[in-house]
RNA sequence: GCGAGAGUGGCGGAAUGGCAGACGCGCCGGACUUAGGAUCCGGUGGGCAACCGUGAGGGUUCAAAUCCCUCCUCUCGCACCA
């Protein structure tokens, strides 16, 4: 009767397989659902991380199957990307080996986990077969202007020989791969894809995505996409032709904007500098800023600084002029570079015009209080009230001035109302070799040629020695490259760029509805029927990037027609990391299990160790657990369930060696119980109309948890609770007298409740589930059973616990009739001696009944 | 600095304004046993008690872990955004 997970699983993964449960026909036949978990980078093997967002996915998609569903559960591989490079450089091997090798075994750890996917749909990203249809749409992309070329600055990475997009600059202005590198800027002619034009929507999507996305990840894609409403207003330049383009969200105090400051990056600056013969100075003060980089330069911290450039420029309203300041809190590359600044309502301003000593001139005045004036300033008022000393605007409220002022503008011709946005367009050209080549062709007259659609795909050669230390091979790859003009047939090269691996991730969702058509990407029809995804689920880390662009890709795509809806993933559920506590010895820091001898003492001194702080499990802190150990010890069911039970799904996940012993005692426990029933649950009826007392308990506590299971995993996605209620139910059966379960009376609901019991087990822990299940007779797989319907009048009570407070503080409980009405409840709590010990002598105040729950009365 | 989230026993966590600490871990005790690190059963926030207890302080309410205000700490995101 001992719980042996391994034979076990290994039986039902093949039978499933053989069954074809978890396969999902093209024709829609039931209503869909359409179940996703990002797609994992092929590295290596599974960590914890893969194990908990696979579980959690397969949880939904098991239950959601046997919710009557037709369900699409795909998996595949998000194949191209730097890592394969660095192995390679490593290991002496090819990055294409690798990735082969890695997707091989990592298939193999997921396929022991038992998640039920649809492997006919499975495909890797760096194929021909999926990447021609992206080099298509980049096609479509240049043709609908979308994507560009532009000649840019961008973050540079030595080590990596390539372009980093911003999100890939460590906070310290490192490479997020090469720790140890700092990122330069350099300019490079790059690939952009116009994700801005698309600014507006992704931002006004979110309302469709209320409830469906959590809060917090809408906030960061707000964020991320930085909208702000204000003006861009032209200063012509003192003396001389030219202006200066500011934006402002503040139009309406530009009467008060006594200074300009620009980026230090901006051609002015080295114009006035040489003009009027301060340029000396101005160069060290460039120099020494961009000496800073640009991490370093928004960090906050830094000290706002800046230098007289020698230039002026006029400023349109007042006609004032007003100096022109580099300064080096500017940054080039938000809005135009260069910024008017006003003091009074400013504070950064504010705080620049008094270390330089520039006039402070208020134009907005507070409705209450007293009216600011410059000497009476502490620090820049930045709140709303009434235009002051701004000419016709004068006493105009400033909120409705920002408009009239902007009209203004137009009118005149000086500026226009605009707005800005934080997100910038995507740049997606990478000097990398392992990753799909962009389909064009450079050609001396002809410029940058799309390659025809019909000489798709661009093939990336895999058989390229690969041996260069740093850069892209292709780049070297002469008879690769070497092609004719599409255009004028001339001496052309190709390009050697490959496209930034999040082009892969951004609509690998809709080709697996689909992932065999070679004559087209997507067929509108299937779209038609699956899309969008129902339920996404994936780290928090992807927040912004990948589901800014996957969301991006989609509308493009649904503007071409080919994807239908505004919005590609209905639901998202961004799951916690998986954490470990770090093992602290007083005088070496952190170690690792085996740095610990089994007394807790650290090898290396014999300190007594302590447990420290929890944090996520990565290869370089040396925290990692390996699945395929935790599976071969305690079985792919354990490590399920432990992974569900631990933490709700959103929160992070601190693993514990004895919480997976636990939920393997569980299994071991629900295994036993029904394993040692066998015979009498195999010979007992099934239940019918009325039983007795026992029957009825019995049925009442499993259609109690069933209602419980079912409304946590499908409503409220607590599946930590959902599995408790099981636990609980299962330790109640253990308290059932042995008679009970041979006699004819409680035997029939003994059944009932063991069956109902391994159908709510079966999404969580499906190999133990369906092993017990034909144990017990049950013709069929239980993964393949209807989910039961909870029987409400089997789960209501008929006596009820009413709790009884006088004067806030619990006093005592009474057991109620479930159909006691308020007044026999009222009526019960005041005769009732414990609560009458605390009213005797006292007058009643107030008194509330809340049905079914509690009694409260005030006295005194 | 801005934004989001969190703070509950020894630990992971429950509790949709209504019994704080479900369930699990750990610990303690018992049973069974040649033996137990297996299994089964029981106990387990603090306090002798009245009572006290959900980061701190205030408020709303018959009733607050939950709502409001102030503050502290932590995590994440953005980071001088004009």
């Amino acid at each position: 009767m001992k719980y042996r997970p391994q034979a076990i699983e290994s039986k039902w993964q093949k039978a499933w397989d053989d069954a074809g449960v978890s396969r999902c026909p093209d024709e829609v036949a039931a209503p869909k659902y359409y179940c996703l978990e990002m797609f994992p980078y092929p590295s290596g093997r599974i960590h914890m991380g893969h194990v908990r967002v696979y579980t959690i996915g397969d949880l939904i998609a098991r239950f959601k199957r046997m919710r009557g569903y037709q369900v699409l559960h795909p998996i595949g591989w998000d194949a191209f990307g730097l890592p394969a490079e660095n192995a390679a450089h490593r290991h002496g091997t090819h990055p294409a080996k690798w990735t082969y090798e890695n997707i091989d075994f990592m298939r193999q750890q997921l396929k022991e986990l038992g998640i039920s996917y649809d492997w006919d749909r499975e495909f890797a990203t760096c194929t021909p077969e999926y990447y021609r249809w992206e080099q298509l749409f980049f096609l479509w992309m240049i043709r609908d202007g979308l994507a560009y070329r532009k000649r840019a600055l961008l973050n540079w990475c030595d080590e990596c020989q390539t372009v980093l997009a911003n999100e890939q600059v460590n906070r310290d202005g490192t490479c997020f791969i090469h720790d140890q590198t700092r990122v330069t800027q350099r300019e490079l002619d790059q690939w952009f894809l116009g994700i801005t034009k698309y600014a507006d929507e992704l931002l006004s999507g979110h309302d469709e995505l209320k409830g469906g996305w959590p809060e917090n990840v809408l906030e960061m894609q707000r964020n991320w996409i930085g909208r702000s409403e204000g003006a861009e207003i032209d200063f012509p330049l003192a003396g001389g032709d030219g202006m200066i383009t500011v934006f402002t969200t503040r139009p309406d105090t530009i009467y008060g904007a006594t200074f300009m400051s620009v980026a230090p990056e901006h051609p002015l600056v080295a114009k006035f500098a040489g003009e009027t013969g301060r340029g000396k100075e101005v160069r060290a003060f460039v120099d020494r800023v961009a000496g800073q980089d640009r991490i370093e330069r928004s960090s906050g911290e830094m000290e706002k600084e800046g230098i007289f450039t020698g230039g002026y420029c006029i400023n349109p309203m007042t006609g004032g002029k007003i100096p022109v300041f580099a300064a080096n809190f500017v940054l080039y590359e938000y809005g135009t570079g260069a910024v008017m600044a006003v003091p009074a309502h400013d504070q950064r301003d504010f705080e620049f015009a008094k270390k330089y000593g520039l006039p402070i001139v208020p134009v907005i005045q507070p409705e209450a209080g007293e009216a600011i004036t410059a000497g009476t300033l502490a620090c820049a008022y930045e709140g709303p009230g009434r235009m002051a000393d701004s000419g016709p605007f004068t006493g105009m409220d400033n909120e409705a001035g920002k408009r009239e002022i902007t009209r203004h503008f137009e009118r005149e011709g000086i500026g226009r109302g605009k707005v800005q946005y934080r997100l910038r367009d995507w740049g997606v050209s990478r000097q990398r070799y392992w990753g799909c080549p962009i389909p064009v062709i450079h050609c001396a007259k002809c410029g940058a040629v799309p390659v025809p659609e019909e000489d798709l795909p661009v093939v990336l050669p895999e058989d390229l020695p690969y041996t260069r230390e740093k850069g892209n091979p292709l780049a070297a790859a002469d008879k690769w490259a070497s092609v004719p003009c599409p255009s004028c047939g001339a001496k052309a090269r190709r390009e050697t760029d490959t496209f930034d691996t999040f082009f892969e991730s951004s609509w690998y969702f809709l080709r697996y509805i689909d992932p065999h058509n070679d004559g087209e990407p997507l067929d509108r029809g299937k779209m038609r029927a699956w899309m969008p995804v129902d339920q996404y689920v994936g780290g928090v880390e992807h927040a912004c990037m990948h589901l800014i662009y996957a969301r991006f890709f989609h509308k493009y795509l649904r503007d071409r027609g080919l994807a239908p809806g505004n919005e590609p993933f209905k639901r998202l559920l961004s799951q916690g990391m998986v954490c470990m506590a770090t093992l602290e010895c007083p005088k070496h820091g952190w170690r690792y299990p085996e740095e610990v001898d089994p007394e807790g003492n650290c090898r290396q001194c014999g300190e007594k160790v302590e447990v420290g702080r929890s944090m996520k499990m990565s290869k370089s802190k040396r925290n990692v657990v390996e699945p395929s150990a935790l599976v071969e010890k305690y079985g792919a069911d354990t490590a399920r369930l432990f992974s569900l039970f631990a933490a709700p799904p959103e929160k992070d996940l601190d693993w514990s060696e004895q919480g997976v012993e636990g939920a393997f005692r569980f299994l071991g426990r629900v295994y036993r119980l029904i394993a040692q029933k066998e015979k009498a649950i195999r010979g007992a009826g099934r239940v019918e109309g009325e039983s007795g007392e026992q029957a009825r308990r019995i049925r009442q506590v499993t259609h109690r948890t069933l209602k419980k299971v079912t409304g946590d995993v499908e409503d409220r996605y607590h599946f930590n609770t959902a599995i408790s209620a099981v636990m609980e139910m299962v330790n109640f059966l253990y308290l059932v007298e042995e008679s009970a379960w041979d006699s004819k009376e409680a035997a029939p609901a003994l059944r009932e409740a063991v069956e109902l019991l391994l159908l709510m087990l079966s999404p969580f822990a499906p190999h133990v589930s369906e092993e017990l299940w034909e144990k017990i007779g049950n013709e069929g797989m239980a993964c393949r059973q209807p989910w039961p319907e909870a029987d409400e009048d089997m789960a209501r009570a008929e006596e009820i616990l009413i709790v009884v407070q006088v004067n806030g503080k619990l006093r005592s409980r009474i057991t109620a009739d479930a159909e006691a009405t308020e007044e026999e409840i009222r009526s019960m709590a005041l005769s009732d001696p414990r609560v009458r010990e605390f009213t005797e002598g006292k007058t009643l105040k107030k008194l509330v009944v809340v049905p079914k729950k509690l009694v409260s009365i005030v006295v005194s």
